[in-house]
RNA sequence: GCGCCCGUAGCUCAGCUGGAUAGAGCGUCGGUCUACGGAACCGAAGGUCAAAGGUUCGAAUCCUUUCGGGCGCGCCA
């Protein structure tokens, strides 16, 4: 991971310096932007620092704004090609050609880390714990699950490409009621039975029955058991095939052992609580006090008759996840799950940890339309969309792509048939197709070839063109959309980022021939340059979000 | 009733810890084809950012209320 500063961080210093050198040492409670301003006419990097000093310098922001200028001339010198001081105290930028090209140097200098590790050159590398998809081993892997899986897994290539250390977990709920009901519906197979009322109704019932040995007359318990780790493998292999893996698949049943006379996890995390004084008793039952952080009401842990309830698993499981020591804990939830999301933080933190340690994201519905009608999701009826399915019909890039697209705070519309029908204009493709194409220039300019020279003046122009500008600014954001994104929480802007880099490429391709036999040598090179920096971001945001960078479509 | 999420172009969605004239894809309409991959490119139409107040130099963004939609409110898991 490389350690320099990104062209953008070394500007952000200069201009840091400069508003120390006019305000005398102190720093405004916010720090001053420097973006990329929404024309163009306004020049490369715009900045509100002048808009933030008034109270500070006792000035106008215009007036602030010349003093600025001033002292970045000062450190800046021929590359600073001027400033334009606009509207309330915006601050515009233009930057020479020389410190572009040498800024796009940089960029191929770093390679592949180029906008890597972010958070450890800031100092702000965590460990994260993160848990996401967490199906229950009863059915396939469903669509919930599906955008589950494409977001953590994209959240946790995204905060390990900003420099954070990531366990990915799935939480098996291989424990209570439901694992009985699965026994239960797939013996009733096994014996050509309806299953009962309540089981398991779906195909995928019959089939796994047929693959446990003696299914109709062992003894339930072992058949349910036999029939989690099988749904449980492949639910494994669903999620391999959609690029998703995990460090750990962790058992709810093993909180509920105890080993050689030790205390089960279960027995721990209670004995934790109850030094805490966070339970008690009433009505026969063990309460935990979650309203002390938050929650409705206080919820129960152990019943009356003694059986503990489901959510002391989560209890045991968050106690454990917090003892094994991480900096922070991640929950992706579904959004069914969204009312749990008060007691599990009340739980973590009666357990001794902060609220600030543990975030829980919920990732909202995927509604699904086939033909323009709602497409069912009941696992128990057995009617639901499953990832295979999802992944069979429109492929793994598109089906990551939609999913990913998308903020995971919103309701995503899926037409599947639509999906199917336009995939060749999904979004993803054109991304992909950009990459391709730089790949193919790429090995052509490697082999030395040229092509035809055309009757164009403009062609012997060695100053960098717009369209070159605007591409290279764009790969210049990247570090700062990969801290953004990271901090966030949010990959879906690693494809917004993507589409528009793909579309400035194709901007450049259509000014800017690369291979032209006419090109003066330092032109050419230059856009050699860039076409591999293109590729090089491009490969690196479509590996984020798990789509594949092809070198030829 | 209470809680969480959402409401931005015809459709699907970005933009949201305040910044300049609110964006993209698809769809619609009209153009471009002998330089590197046409799975392309260019242009146009299309918006009271659900509504109303408030905060301030400035609000799609923050606060309040209202309306509309989704989901959740078990000693089920």
């Amino acid at each position: 991971m490389t350690a320099t500063p990104s062209p953008l961080q070394r500007l952000r210093t200069v201009l840091d310096d400069a508003v120390l050198a006019v305000t005398g040492g102190e720093r405004p409670k916010s720090a001053p932007t420097l973006e990329r301003p929404k024309q163009a006419a306004h020049g490369d990097y715009a900045t509100n620092a002048a808009m933030l000093l008034p109270k500070i310098v006792g000035a106008a922001p215009p007036m602030i704004a010349e003093r600025l200028s001033v002292a970045l001339s000062e450190h800046l010198g021929d590359d600073l090609l001027g400033i334009d001081v606009a509207g309330p105290g915006f601050m515009n930028l233009r930057l020479s050609d020389a410190w572009l090209i040498a800024a796009l140097a940089d960029v191929l200098a770093a390679g592949d880390d180029y906008g890597a590790a972010g958070a450890t050159q800031a100092g702000t590398a965590e460990s994260v714990h993160l848990e996401f998809v967490s199906n229950n081993p009863t059915g396939p892997v469903h669509i919930g699950g599906a955008r589950g899986a494409a977001f953590g897994s994209a959240l946790a290539n995204l905060l390990v490409f900003h420099g954070h250390r990531v366990h990915r977990e799935y939480y098996v709920n291989d424990h209570g009621n439901q694992v009985a009901l699965f026994g239960a519906s797939l013996q009733a197979r096994a014996r050509g039975e309806e299953p009962p009322e309540e089981g398991y109704q779906g195909e995928y019932v019959t089939e796994v029955a047929s693959r446990i040995t003696d299914a109709a007359t062992r003894p339930v318990d072992e058949v349910a058991l036999e029939g989690i780790a099988l749904m449980v493998a492949a639910q494994k292999a669903s999620l391999e095939a959609f690029r998703t893996t995990f460090d750990q698949w962790f058992s709810e049943r093993s909180l509920h052992q105890s080993h050689d006379g030790q205390p089960s996890k279960v027995d721990e995390a209670f004995a934790v609580l109850a030094e805490q004084g966070r339970t008690y008793e009433q009505d026969g039952a063990l309460f935990l006090r979650t309203t002390d952080s938050g929650d409705d009401k206080d919820r129960v842990i152990v019943r009356a008759d003694g059986r503990p309830t489901y959510f002391s698993s989560d209890v045991a499981y968050h106690h454990d996840k917090r003892v094994r020591g991480y900096d922070r804990i991640i929950n992706v939830l579904g959004a069914d799950h969204h009312g749990y999301v008060a007691r599990i933080e009340a739980a973590f933190v009666a357990l001794g940890g902060t609220k600030e340690q543990i975030e829980l994201l919920i990732t909202q519905f995927v509604n699904l339309f086939e033909n323009g009608e709602r497409a069912r999701m009941s696992k128990r009826a057995g009617e639901f969309v499953a990832l295979d399915d999802l992944v069979a019909d429109i492929g793994v890039d598109a089906a990551r792509w939609y999913l990913l697209a998308r903020s995971h705070d919103t309701t995503i519309d899926l037409d599947l048939a639509e999906a199917r029908e336009q995939s060749a204009e999904n979004p993803v493709y054109y991304v992909q197709y950009a990459h391709a194409r730089i790949k193919s220039i790429l090995a052509r300019a490697d082999a030395g070839e040229t092509t035809a020279a055309r009757e164009d003046d403009a062609v012997k122009e060695t100053a960098i063109q717009s369209s070159e500008r605007e591409l290279l600014l764009a790969l210049l954001a990247w570090p700062d959309e990969v801290a953004e994104a990271a901090d966030r929480r949010a990959p879906h802007r690693l494809a917004t980022y993507a589409l528009s880099l793909a579309r400035g490429y194709s901007a450049f391709y259509r000014d800017c021939p690369v291979l032209a036999a006419d090109l003066p040598d330092d032109v050419r090179a230059r856009r050699i340059d860039l076409c591999r920096a293109t590729a090089q971001v491009l490969a690196g945001a479509l590996g984020v979000l798990g789509v594949t960078a092809p070198e030829r479509m």
